[in-house]
DNA sequence: GTGAATGCAAAGACTTTGCAGCGAT
DNA sequence: ATCGCTGCAAAGTCTTTGCATTCAC
């Protein structure tokens, strides 16, 4: 997935790797503010570039919480990089899980060819978001 | 729908209506240029406040075409006004439709309590985009 | 050594807010 | 006649960009 040209830095490792053990999603200012605390010094803006960069090469995935917030997700290479989503309506976290059944999966891929045919689109992916409270927000209703 | 102390005014109507009318969700600017096409003289601000008002009452939701920008649709009162999505990946455009199988909400439903159980999540209702190429998009791919 | 990536700060884009006047009830 | 809504412009926020420096290859 390397690129031609592209070199792997420390901050781009760092960024993934945080995604990558993150049961969550995470925003801009999480992602920075997770690598200063850890004692890493990268920039903002650094972080904005590689989940950019990153993102065009689908190493990366951009998520919306649907409050505006745009929250990221490091992608795993294979069928297996496929996640769905818990949205929590009251903190806007983002929590991703793969544990789907093959008959959901069976089900998005009819629906896909029913919609391609209907509307003309090609299809190319679906995101499915559930919305909900989440346990921690739960507490405090 | 109407709440307390709340005045349906001119704008309001006009952006709902408009937004009703839409087959695709439409953003912000969207809306605001419509309706100055429309002679309509209606500020940024006020389309802004109103699909911020209208939404925390349920008469307008948010979509997020994935690119960040945010789109809106009016939805109609009953379990009608559920929609799922068609998103281009290109041109970035929300198609939204009504028309999914009995099989896909049996499915939703049986899903979402799986995932409240298994996530101690209290689940309030779900999101399904579908991403491709949209019709006009294809043509000049 | 070369050129991509970074850090910082400045610029840009998008959204919200203050305030005086308008208009819905 | 109220008091919420609007329009405009100013203020915030979030994100991108310019540039000199650093660092990966």
């Amino acid at each position: 997935m390397a690129e031609e040209g592209m070199r792997r830095t420390k901050a781009q490792l760092m960024i993934v790797d945080l995604l990558k053990a993150s049961e969550e999603c995470m925003t801009v200012e999480e992602i920075h503010a997770r690598l200063r605390t850890a004692g890493q010094k990268v920039g903002l803006a650094t972080v904005y570039r590689t989940v950019t960069k990153l993102g065009s090469y689908g190493e990366i995935l951009r998520v919306d919480a649907g409050d505006g917030s745009a929250r990221f997700e490091a992608v795993e290479a294979g069928p297996d990089g496929h996640h769905h989503y818990l949205i929590c309506v009251k903190c806007h976290r983002v929590r991703k899980y793969a544990q789907f059944s093959q008959e959901e999966l069976d089900l998005m891929k009819r629906t896909e060819r029913t919609l391609a045919r209907r509307f003309k689109y090609r299809i190319t992916g679906h995101r499915i978001y559930f919305e909900g409270v989440c346990p921690r927000c739960r507490l405090i209703e």
